[in-house]
DNA sequence: TTTACTGCAAATATTTTGCAATATC
DNA sequence: GATATTGCAAAATATTTGCAGTAAA
């Protein structure tokens, strides 16, 4: 699909999920929605507040926290916690046939597609419990840090 | 393993990390250590210190939080990020074969076990990343929130 | 004896909340 | 017109940091 279809499709989800709850269609929740698309990439609140400022949008950060709230419980962006303190948030077009490779040590974040895993993943049932997602996060060492870390073991500990 | 040979283990893995490091070994590491593998269960910071108070074993939040780093470093125990904004850990030994069913509404974590899956997870290799672990979460809503859920659709939205 | 570690309190970071003003339905 | 939503600021929550005192090596 392209962009321009995703967005649309996308902002039409939003309307019918507000639609069904009885809440409201502010054009503060529509722009969101779109500079999240926009981006296509990880991002945590307080980066999406500066960039809706910088894209000259006005809007609090309370907002962009109510807004990426409402967003992830009608699974139009998904939540991560990739071991800081801040959650960090992607959309979730294409997003759940991918999981994630986490840098212990310099807390990079990377991306890896494996169809068959996820299929697996997706079509996995449990008792008692309604799967809606999932998030899997391989952590390790990335190149770099491998590299620093090797060094490192060489130099004397006192 | 026995539990109580599980606790020697773990602590002789500690000290060794520790001579490695060339860091103390200082008795509120070891104490922190074994109330863990005592607990058998997740935790966050704040539990964990409270139960160290309960017992009669004082120690400052600040070295709860620096063992806890410390012991998360030696992979002796696992952090996860469950969606809320607090870290909870548990002990890694026998943890790294399940993983974790979060209920988006009530937050309740529950484990499972799937050894096929587990041995794929852990045998995967991935191009410039070292991986050491790996955490699943899947997300979806537990057997009493999916009832809930359901009877709330039958009220009226205005 | 050296300096890593602890405890305490203050600082920081992230998210949530209360409330008056505004805008959707 | 009723009330959900916004923006702002203050509060709450979770974690980190600085520093003086203590204890491991």
């Amino acid at each position: 699909m392209e962009e321009n279809n995703i967005l649309e499709s996308v902002s039409a989800q939003l309307s019918s999920y507000l639609n069904s709850k009885g809440l409201r269609k502010t054009p503060e929740r529509f722009a969101i929605l779109e500079q999240i698309y926009n981006l296509n990439r990880h991002f945590d609140v307080d980066t999406l507040y500066e960039i809706m400022q910088e894209s000259g949008y006005r809007v609090s950060r309370a907002t962009v926290y109510n807004t990426v709230d409402l967003l992830v419980e009608c699974h139009l962006i998904v939540k991560h916690q990739f071991g800081t303190n801040m959650a960090h948030y992607e959309r979730a077009f294409n997003a759940d046939n991918h999981f994630h490779l986490i840098c212990t040590n310099c807390n990079n974040v990377t991306e890896v597609k494996d169809e068959d895993l996820n299929n697996q993943l997706q079509n996995k049932k449990y008792k008692d419990f309604d799967a809606t997602g999932y998030n899997l996060y391989i952590y390790g060492l990335c190149h770099k840090c491998v590299e620093k870390d090797r060094s490192n073991d060489n130099t004397i500990h006192n």
